[in-house]
RNA sequence: GGGCGUGUACCCAAGUGGCCAACGGGGGCAGACUGUAAAUCUGCUGGCAUUGCCUUCGUAGGUUCGAAUCCUACCGCGCCCA
């Protein structure tokens, strides 16, 4: 009972360009060999991925869902160069330690996601092991003399960069999708890996190295054109907003695929306040819900748009794929709690729970008595202002409330303010929460 | 190497001797309205303090009672010439 690949990625809306969709499909439905293998790659710029990374890694939950066998290569050889693709400006480069200990860490996402979505954790493989192993001379010889550079300037991540006089492009960065195109190349013989997915700024990447394997066959058979390799690639599109925003960045900068970064919480919230001109297509990228059940959450979503159904959904299974079942739920409980707005009437152990998805920070007791401790002082300690000039802002519009209570510029805080004797929960805006533990 | 330009707050972009903490737009934050949405409206968006003070306009000096604004050098970037 595994899905179709291809259709699955139609429907949901996660297929962008295919280098031969036909060819893709009798390849993928091939009865003898029918387990193929598609990669995808990812960059280790840092310890951890963004959400934007999320659309290929589905795909290839998708892939594998179809029977098939994906593999995740991770960048540490090419992560020592920089892709120019969709950057405006050189890169800097990263140290082959600080490449090594993000490959280390994304690691962790991948296996997070597969488990959630039910699967074997795929192959996860370093291009470091191969990249690394390349000489210079043998690389210019042997993939070198595939290559073009008219073809090679004519690429849109390299034209733009040439076009651009401000920042124009390095060697070292221009020789980037050779090094790509050798990836897979290096997989299809290494490992019959036939497929590469990424996101749609890849394609030039991808098709290079389709074009490398071929090339490469033809130089070892020539006269031969029956048998040769026919590599697939495939690109997802662009995830947009429907007010035009970039996908992905909220006030408090990016949304990260790791707990550190962006708590479950937090990563609850993302998609709890995706607008109701998205929430359908994100719940058909971003979970792995059927589309039957898609298709009468969006209609349970047109019926009563204030009910937001779909959010909740969304916001639940997106999280639950990441971050685990428990991790989900606690983070709806929270959700429930926070903004029901009766903090203090919550139990002690509901607040703490609660309250252990946000951000907290500990102070003396002591400062509580006599005078108390001033608010304006307070909401810059935790961080809910920038300065006491904002804090003042805040407190005079009526942003700040304590333990669910609205409090002015004046007010201060004193023991009679304890939740259970050693709690005060701090809330500006709608969305921003701070505990404070008093001991 | 030579000539001419240019460098302003998160981004774009005014300002060309005092009225400048610096117009305007974008973005962001907050408030109202709502559904923790969108759209709209309002306020804020260098820091500290009760009038006021302090630090900012590429960097370092200088001229002046007084400079983001004038001068010099340096750095970055662009265009043209070699």
């Amino acid at each position: 009972m595994s899905i179709n690949f291809l259709d699955e990625l139609r429907w949901r809306g996660l297929l962008h360009q295919c280098t031969d969709e036909q060819g893709l499909t009798s390849h993928l439905a091939d009865p003898v060999a029918a387990r193929r293998r598609a990669y995808a790659g990812f960059d280790p710029t840092a310890n951890s991925l963004t959400i934007g990374n999320l659309v290929p890694i589905m795909c290839l939950a998708h892939f594998a869902r179809a029977g098939h066998e994906p593999v995740v290569v991770m960048g540490g050889g090419t992560g020592l160069i920089g892709d120019p693709s969709g950057k405006t400006a050189e890169r800097t480069l990263m140290t082959a330690e600080t490449v090594a200990g993000n490959v280390a860490s994304q690691r962790r996402i991948f296996e997070a996601v597969f488990r959630g979505a039910g699967l074997t954790v795929p192959t996860i493989v370093n291009n470091a092991d191969w990249l690394c192993k390349l000489s210079y001379l043998d690389a210019l010889r042997d993939i070198g003399k595939h290559f073009s550079v008219n073809m090679m300037i004519q690429k849109e991540s390299v034209k733009a960069r040439l076009e651009n006089r401000e920042h124009g492009i390095s060697y070292t960065e221009f020789s980037y999708m050779i090094l790509q195109a050798y990836d897979f190349a290096y997989l299809f013989r290494d490992r019959a890996v036939t497929v590469q997915l990424g996101g749609s700024d890849q394609w030039g990447n991808i098709v290079a190295g389709a074009d490398l394997i071929r090339r490469e066959h033809a130089a070892a058979h020539p006269g031969e054109d029956s048998g040769a390799p026919h590599c697939f690639g495939l690109t997802n599109p662009l995830v947009t907003k429907a007010d035009g925003g970039k996908f992905g960045k909220t006030e408090s900068g990016a949304i990260w695929l790791t707990a550190e970064r962006t708590s479950p919480y937090a990563y609850y919230q993302f998609w709890l306040n995706a607008a109701d001109a998205d929430v359908v297509k994100f719940l058909k990228l971003f979970t792995l819900l059927p589309q039957a059940e898609v298709e009468s959450l969006a209609a349970a979503h047109a019926a009563n748009p204030g009910a937001r159904e779909a959010h909740r959904a969304l916001a639940h299974h997106a999280t639950a794929l990441l971050h685990g079942e428990h991790e989900a739920a606690n983070a709806a409980n929270a959700a429930t709690a926070l903004f029901s707005g009766e903090v203090a009437a919550l139990p002690k152990a509901l607040l703490q729970e609660v309250l252990a998805e946000v951000p907290s920070s500990d102070h003396p007791r002591a400062s509580l008595d006599a005078e108390g401790v001033a608010l304006v002082e307070l909401l810059v300690e935790t961080g809910l202002a920038k300065s006491k000039r904002e804090s003042r802002e805040f407190l005079a519009n009526g942003s700040v409330s304590v333990n669910g209570r609205k409090v002015g510029p004046d007010d201060r805080l004193t023991s009679a303010d304890l939740l259970h004797a050693e709690l005060i929960a701090l809330r500006r805006g709608k969305k921003a929460w701070h505990l404070t533990r008093w001991a």
